[in-house]
DNA sequence: TTATTAATACAACTGAGTTGCAAATGTAAA
DNA sequence: TTTACATTTGCAACTCAGTTGTATTAATAA
């Protein structure tokens, strides 16, 4: 599957991570409150997953086992390529994907299939802000 | 605050702990699970809170979000020196620590406070017998 | 043994995410 | 354009991990 149709949700969907800063996630938390008016939230779910699908996006888990999405850089439909770590700052809540590689260890007799990191702590801004 | 009373549900608690192979982790559902009809699930998720900061318990969400906690090994009250990668087969479901480093990069103007990270694929017991 | 305070059970709740289905809508073909 | 039909949507109800408030029970120190 993937997304065939291009409806209002789907642009709505899409507008709101380009608007975004290139860097910047955004959790479907807050897209479910930014589009509560325009859509349904079972709606923002599905149209979210078919994004991930087509590697239009994709989705990892934050603080609290709550779930982000951020665009692709270079995903096709079956393969997520953009593996980098998450950034998400304890003090505003905001989470960027960093374009930094990270080395995965190997791992005797074990088949790595998805690897998921994510650093949490002081953001730029909240670093700047306070001592 | 921390651990002052040796109840019987933190007696029963560190024994799952005590019984289980040292690098594998259990879920909260699962310590529910087994200790259902003992104790009830709120007193648990209190415990287990209480034993992560006494240091004796560590606690990271596996897939889905869902909540696992494993016994620390060089960890104080305040301080969890405990880092390592955790691994979550992705067939069988079991999750175990890894004892091995990872090195972090740096991230400018960031300041890092906690890191997570979490491998998914299949393990040692699964890989020997799907091929 | 008693007094005190922490720990527990219970029930009710919260909230992110899911499911089933009828109605609406986008798209390709005529 | 119009038709036909599969896809998408809204809605309501649900699931289920985790939380909260409170009255009761149990561990510990004196």
């Amino acid at each position: 599957m993937g997304v065939i149709r291009k409806t209002k949700s789907v642009v709505a969907l899409l507008n709101e991570f380009n608007m975004n800063t290139s860097s910047g996630a955004i959790s479907v938390i807050t897209l479910i409150e930014r589009l509560d008016s325009k859509f349904n939230k079972t709606t923002i779910y599905r149209v979210l997953d078919k994004l991930e699908e087509d590697g239009v996006l994709h989705s990892f888990l934050g603080k609290n086992g709550l779930k982000w999405y951020a665009k692709c850089n270079n995903c096709s439909v079956n393969k997520h390529n953009d593996i980098h770590p998450h950034f998400q700052c304890l003090y505003c809540g905001k989470v960027d994907c960093l374009s930094v590689s990270v080395s995965i260890p190997k791992i005797p007799n074990r088949k790595i299939e998805v690897t998921q990191l994510l650093i949490q702590g002081k953001c730029e801004m909240c670093c700047s802000i306070n001592s």
